[in-house]
DNA sequence: AAGTGGTCTAGACCACACC
DNA sequence: GTGTGGTCTAGACCACTTC
């Protein structure tokens, strides 16, 4: 690996990239340690300081694990506990999305497409075909922006769909008025992430502020997964309520 | 304000407190901008990035926005966004809470409470009796730290509660056999908070890495609230799975 | 005792926002 | 242009873990 000085991207970005890959392709496994800060800082050429803010970004997204006085470890892919709640009837996507907010008149939010892009990538959930990735970000009505989604659906399915996206309307309505497919809640799912370089920059934020990831798939009229999607909302803004009936 | 070096406290966290105080005081009130970072170095005789250091952790706490070449400003309150899910049945707190563990036969984390102590505060919510704050840690069977949680309970209501709990005893138990007391759910709340140094400590992460806090009231068999409760997972190994019925 | 990460300093240059 | 935060360096000392 060699480092670009001065290309635009900071060095510990540079670094942070380094060890991620070195991770993910498996040269540096779970449990293993990393070489010292000051290796690393000699190995590259770097100050150990910089070194220090790529482990401390890694340390924060959750993908190392640090011990004072004894090293820096590649933590364990995170055993996952999931906390089920009692199903919930299946309602309209989009009508209960805006529901939701029940104190409001009107969708607090602006969503702007920022891009529709074909994805190689296949989840699972929806099937072998080609997809297409739709981001967007949502704007309170004070400017501020609170929300980035991405949205998975299949290319074949919804061809032209960036046609439909152009004129500043929701994923939703061009679904439904262009492609006659109206949306229903399949799962949700609640989680805390740290928030990416890309991210802090859509939503105004620094690097590794909390997140709150809420990840889903919208079936259609058939109950056949349709949309995959992925919504980071700022943590400081948002909160899930559940009540409890106290009639019992 | 004066700052004390070699006190064991860290001078960047000495700063984060003092500006955490002005904001809380009024003296730098929502969109004030702080102090250039070179001013708050020389005015406080210390370097530059130390100071950095601490802007960064309130950056992440999400009580400042930094803005490059134009300032770092208060946050505003946030104006939080509740999300209402459908009204859920009541359920046994105790029960439903590792009832909701279905795959496993067992309740997979260790509890140890680590304090009982009286608090000065308050909540509205449990009425203004003087209030018991109890705090405890939650661990996987392999030994990680991965929730930490802190109840508060009418002291006049459980005289003597710090008695029950030295046992190993959870609190739940110790409430319903050594007062009669059965809890149910009230509310519940979720969102993405980051870790303090405290919390960061008690969790073996670095401070700022993203929390699901889940807050929340336990009532009473008649329906009254009996604890508040706060609750912080590891972002990272807890999702909270919602399903929707698709036979509609 | 040796090695690790944690804190702190003094100084420099750069990119961006605002006037 | 001036001022702001963003990045980076070289060097130092400390606290903790491990042997």
């Amino acid at each position: 690996m060699h480092l670009r000085r001065h290309s635009g991207v900071p060095l510990y970005r540079q670094l942070e990239s380094d060890l991620l890959e070195r991770m993910d392709s498996g040269e540096l496994g779970p449990g293993d340690r990393l070489p010292p800060e000051t290796e690393l800082a000699r190995r590259w050429g770097v100050n150990r300081l910089t070194v220090r803010q790529a482990v401390g970004e890694l340390a924060r997204a959750g993908r190392v694990t640090v011990r004072r006085g004894s090293g820096t470890f590649v933590a364990h892919r995170p055993l996952v506990i999931a906390v089920d709640l009692p199903p919930l009837p299946m309602t309209e996507a989009e009508r209960s999305s805006s529901a939701a907010f029940a104190a409001q008149d009107h969708d607090p939010f602006t969503e702007v497409v920022l891009s529709v892009t074909d994805d190689d990538r296949t989840v699972a959930e929806l099937g072998p075909d080609p997809l297409v990735r739709v981001e967007s970000v949502h704007t309170t009505e004070s400017g501020d922006p609170v929300i980035c989604s991405r949205y998975w659906l299949s290319g074949r399915r919804f061809p032209g769909l960036s046609g439909s996206l152009t004129d500043g309307r929701s994923l939703y309505t061009a679904l439904r008025t262009d492609f006659g497919t109206r949306l229903w809640y399949g799962w949700r799912s609640l989680s805390a992430v740290a928030a990416t370089a890309g991210e802090a920059d859509a939503l105004d934020v620094v690097p590794g502020t909390p997140l709150m990831l809420r990840e889903g798939v919208n079936v259609d009229e058939t109950g056949h997964p349709t949309v995959f999607l992925s919504r980071r909302m700022r943590g400081d803004r948002f909160r899930y309520v559940l009540r409890y009936d106290t009639d019992g």
